[in-house]
DNA sequence: CCGGTTTGCGGCGGCTTTGCGGCAGGCCCG
DNA sequence: CGGGCCTGCCGCAAAGCCGCCGCAAACCGG
């Protein structure tokens, strides 16, 4: 007998066909429409993991993924509408364990599931997980190599990306240009020390375009930068 | 038997929810809704580290802690909401040893509670820890360029810090201008004995700017300087 | 109380560090 | 081969920092 999986959107389409597609792998899935209905079918028949849309009538996944954390520490992916903001991934914050932007491939789909069930059968030797930064209104995802300041994507190349992570990742923690330059290519290159600056430039002028008030990547005269926790 | 862990929130959310991965990962928990409750419990059973969430009715987690370290090095984790300000981030600098923002994923607390029982393991032969002062109101932290008076941020310049570190980190400890030219720059350089008045008159000043009320930095007529402890 | 010494403090010139526009080489992709 | 992006660096201007000066006030021993 496969795996139980709760499958909750509120879009008819995306629970038949997403339906098919896991039990012809040999899945069960457990339909719901709305995430009130959801929580009473779990409470009856518990599944090994879940898969909430975000956006739901009555209950919305957010909400659920509480109630559901409230419980127990089933395993839940999310399904977030590409419009809708970016932020709402935030519900990784909350402690979903991974998130998947529509319309997606079933294929791609599959490949989560299976990855978090993985993760959570053998959780202690495999820490492998979504890396999410999130700082205040900044979110970082490493994997899928997305930004972004208050809902709005900011589009940054690999250097900026590693840099402003290792700000983002310990706030307040002052860095120096060596650190940074460690985190952005491995250790143990010869650069100019003000490449940096450069990047630093680049960065704040990317998340102002987003948002022209953005201030958080401070300036430490003599030692280096540090990010400014909201 | 695992790692004994103590959680200190007043949602019972996230209580269950942490303690139920904490345990899932073979710690184990002890619960508390409150700062008085949770001292109490502490007394009767040891943790090895405690994460405490910063508001917490009848006694909080500021509080908590500083009761905490009256008596002991317990490794202490914060927990602050993101609209918090600025001022609960000096909870580092009341000595807890890591914090984060809610919302938070269950991964990034556990990784963060993994990080800090290694440091703390390792605290007796690595004495390369958080170098922090605290001197009544004033606040210090190397890592993070902070320093702060009665909660205020004070700016500092890299020499002004050091030379309020070398003060404050032995309160009425007399410190002539030699020693505190050493304290800022490496020994060994030759300057004016009376740069480090003009350092001290910047210093105070800075202070002073958030509290006029300001006068820990004494002068000692002939000898040099002390930092005054309240 | 007096004179010499020490300290507080405003200010300033020079040096260092940073912000930022710009540019040219390199790489990737079509 | 051509165009677009990324990137490292340069150079200038602005900002920040620091050491010292000079004067007035504070201090202290006699």
């Amino acid at each position: 007998m496969g795996t139980r999986i709760a499958l909750v959107d509120d879009d008819q389409n995306i629970l038949t066909s997403v339906s098919l597609t896991l039990e012809s792998e040999g899945f069960e899935v457990d339909c719901y429409h709305d995430g009130e209905t959801a929580l009473r079918g779990l409470g009856r028949r518990p599944v090994e993991l879940a898969v909430l849309d975000i956006k739901m009538p009555r209950m919305d996944g957010m909400e659920l993924l509480q109630k559901i954390r409230a419980g127990s520490s089933l395993p839940v992916i999310f399904l977030t509408s590409k419009d809708d903001e970016l932020d709402e991934a935030l519900g990784l914050g909350m402690g979903a364990d991974d998130y998947i932007t529509k319309p997606f491939s079933q294929r791609l789909l599959l490949a989560r599931i299976r990855a978090v069930l993985r993760r959570a059968s053998h959780e202690e030797m495999d820490p492998t997980g979504p890396n999410i930064v999130r700082q205040g209104e900044l979110l970082m995802d490493p994997d899928r190599h997305l930004c972004s300041w208050k809902g709005k994507e900011v589009k940054l190349t690999v250097t900026e990306f590693l840099i402003l992570q290792a700000l983002a990742a310990r706030p307040g923690m002052v860095k120096n240009r060596d650190q940074l330059m460690d985190a952005a290519y491995g250790e143990s290159i010869f650069l100019d020390d003000r490449t940096i600056d450069s990047h630093i430039k680049r960065l704040r002028r990317k998340v102002k375009a987003q948002d022209p008030e953005f201030d958080h990547i401070e300036t430490l005269y003599g030692i280096g930068y540090k990010y400014r926790a909201s």
